[in-house]
DNA sequence: TGATCTCCGACCAAATCAGTCGTACAAAAG
DNA sequence: CTTTTGTACGACTGATTTGGTCGGAGATCA
C-alpha cells in the first residue's frame, strides 16, 4: 500500500547519483550520461532516459546534448525537495482521488462524505514531510532529516 | 501518486458510519447492514461487502448473521488505528516495492542501492502518521488529532 | 561529415484494481 | 421447522495503470 511507482525509485536512485558526481568529490561539474546511471544500479536504459527527461522538463537537472553530453543537477541539492521530484514522475500527490477537484465533478455527494477532511489533514502531513525532505538529506554524508517529531515513539513496528 | 485504493476510502467511511451510529446518538449497539452504508454514500453494495468481511476478518468490526444482522465495532474507536486499517485492507504500507525483504532476494543489489535508508525514513514516519490517528479522530465532533508537529513548524528538531 | 548522445512520442505486455455473480451458510421470526 | 433476511466466500470479467520497448529526429563535438 501507497508504493511508489518504480519511475520514482529511479528517479531518486539516479538523481542521487548525479549529486554525488557533482558535488561529492574533486571533479566538478561531471556530466553524467544516461547509460552510466542505468548500468550502474541495473535499470532498464529506455525507462531511465524517460524519466531523466521528465525530471529536465521540470527543471531539477539540465540535459547537455551531444556527445559528452550528459545530466547535470539544475539547482543546489538543499533546493531540491522529495515531493517536487516524485510529484513531477507521478502525479501531483493525492491520497484519495477525489483530493484536488475542481468543484464541477465532485465525487459522491461530498456533503455525504464524512472523511474527506480527516484524510486531506493526513495528505498534508505527509506533502510537508516530502517537502522538508531535500536531495541534500539524501546524500551520503549528511545526517538524515529528523522527523521525530511526528513519529513519537517506536512502538513496534512488526515483521 | 501515492493514491490508496477505492477499497479503503469505502472501508473508512463504512467504518466512520458503523462509529457514529453505534456511538453517537442515543441507541447503542445499533447494528447496521451492508445495503444501508452502500446506498447511503453510493457505493457498489457487493464490492462494500467484501471491504466489511476484510475488516471483520481483521477483528476490526463484528457481524451479525441473520435478519437484524449486520455489523458491530469490535473495538473502541480510540483503538482503531487507521494503519490497522488501511493494512487490513491493502497490503502492509510499502513505500518501495524492496520494503520488507527477506535477505534472500533483495533489489539490485543492495549495496548500490543510495535511497534504501533515507526512504525507508520516510517510510517510517508515514507509518507513525497513520498510526497515531484512530477512528475516533475521524468522527465527526472530536478534534482532529494534532499532526501539526511535522507540519507546521520543525520545533526543537533542527535541518 | 559522421559518430555519439539526448529528445520525444508512440507502442505493447503484464499486473493490478474495481466491480460482478452465484452459491453456500447462519440466525431470527413466525 | 420452515421461511426470510442477511452475511461468507470464491471465482470471474473488464478497465486502468504501470513497466518496459522501439524507432526516428535533432543536437553537438571531433
Ligand atoms: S471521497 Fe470524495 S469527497 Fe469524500
Ligand atoms: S531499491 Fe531495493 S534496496 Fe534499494
Amino acid at each position: 500500500m501507497l508504493k511508489l511507482s518504480k519511475k520514482a525509485d529511479y528517479g531518486l536512485m539516479a538523481l542521487q547519483h548525479i549529486a554525488s558526481n557533482q558535488y561529492g568529490d574533486v571533479a566538478h561539474a561531471r556530466v553524467v550520461n544516461t547509460k552510466e546511471i542505468a548500468e550502474e544500479y541495473h535499470i532498464p536504459v529506455e525507462l531511465l532516459a524517460k524519466v531523466l527527461q521528465t525530471l529536465s522538463k521540470s527543471g531539477i537537472i539540465e540535459s547537455h546534448n551531444g556527445p559528452k553530453g550528459g545530466y547535470l543537477l539544475g539547482k543546489n541539492p538543499r533546493e531540491i525537495t522529495i515531493a517536487h521530484v516524485l510529484e513531477s514522475l507521478e502525479g501531483p500527490l493525492g491520497i484519495m482521488d477525489c483530493s484536488h477537484e475542481k468543484d464541477g465533478d465532485a465525487c459522491m455527494q461530498r456533503e455525504h462524505c464524512n472523511i474527506r477532511t480527516p484524510l486531506l489533514k493526513i495528505q498534508n502531513s505527509i506533502y510537508q514531510l516530502l517537502n522538508n525532505m531535500t536531495l541534500q538529506d539524501m546524500l551520503g554524508g549528511t545526517p538524515l532529516i529528523t522527523i521525530q517529531s511526528v513519529a513519537t515513539e517506536q512502538q513496534g513496528v512488526e515483521r
